[in-house]
DNA sequence: CCCTGATTCGC
DNA sequence: GCGAATCAGG
């Protein structure tokens, strides 16, 4: 796979719409995490949260160590022979480590306290029983928070199996169905669009904008697509 | 372990 | 210019 106009475009707006380079690799298809970074880096867009990028040493501190890596086969690797050096006449004694903390109380801080602290606001009992079912009652004043907020961070099958039945099959398309895929090959889902085609196009109206636009002239593009689209594929 | 992005360097 | 290999933090 090569680097058209076409996918570097999808990259720059995937990258900068904060997809990672896994799904950017995988929405592009052909191309490895690695291949994608390697490009982004080259194209200028960089930056982004990088979690070993978080050094930022205020204060000189360390890392004057450039670090020459030289894997590959290139080189045989001579490894140096040590010299034995001074003899073993007398070795710096490890520093004696000085133990600051040499006991903690862990009464307080471990587990479960012997006696529960009489805290008075917050003193309310949790479980005021058990329902039928194994759920637990709360009390009132008591409710936990509503919804689990994390939405997951990638995405997943979505739709479990939802009834194809009804959606246009490879089998189904002809000249006057819209054969504009629907999810991505391979997934239980995967269907085509269906709706009646716009006339002298292989797609109804709608998807003959989505499928002429890349076409347009590049100032003349809109970017409507909502991500993320169909979502990256799931393997 | 998994994930992430950054970097290097042979091609 | 490309990207596998590698590094390194979360």
């Amino acid at each position: 796979m090569s680097w058209t106009d076409e996918r570097i475009a999808t990259l720059k707006k995937l990258w900068e719409g904060g997809s990672t380079a896994s799904q950017i690799a995988e929405e592009l298809g052909g191309v490895s995490r690695n291949a994608v970074i390697g490009k982004a880096h080259r194209l200028g867009l960089k930056s982004r949260p990088s979690p070993v990028k978080a050094n930022d040493n205020k204060g000189e501190k360390k890392k004057p160590a450039p670090k020459p890596v030289v894997k590959k086969a290139t080189a045989p690797k001579p490894e140096a022979i040590k010299p034995p050096e001074a003899g073993p006449v007398s070795a710096p004694a490890p520093e004696p480590e000085q133990h600051e903390e040499p006991s903690r109380p862990k009464a307080a801080e471990s587990g479960i306290p012997s006696q529960p602290l009489p805290n008075p606001s917050t003193n309310l009992p949790k479980i005021v029983s058990v329902g039928p079912g194994g759920f637990l009652r709360q009390g009132p004043g008591d409710q936990q928070a509503p919804i689990p907020p994390a939405p997951p961070r990638r995405l997943v099958p979505a739709k479990p199996s939802a009834d194809i039945a009804s959606k246009t099959s490879l089998l189904e398309l002809s000249d006057k169905v819209c054969r504009w895929p629907m999810g991505h090959p391979g997934e239980p889902d995967f269907h085509f669009c269906g709706q009646d085609v716009n006339p002298g196009f292989p797609y109804c109206v709608e998807h003959c904008g989505r499928a002429f636009q890349a076409q347009l002239p590049r100032g003349a593009r809109r970017p409507p697509p909502p991500l993320p689209f169909g979502g990256p594929r799931v393997r």
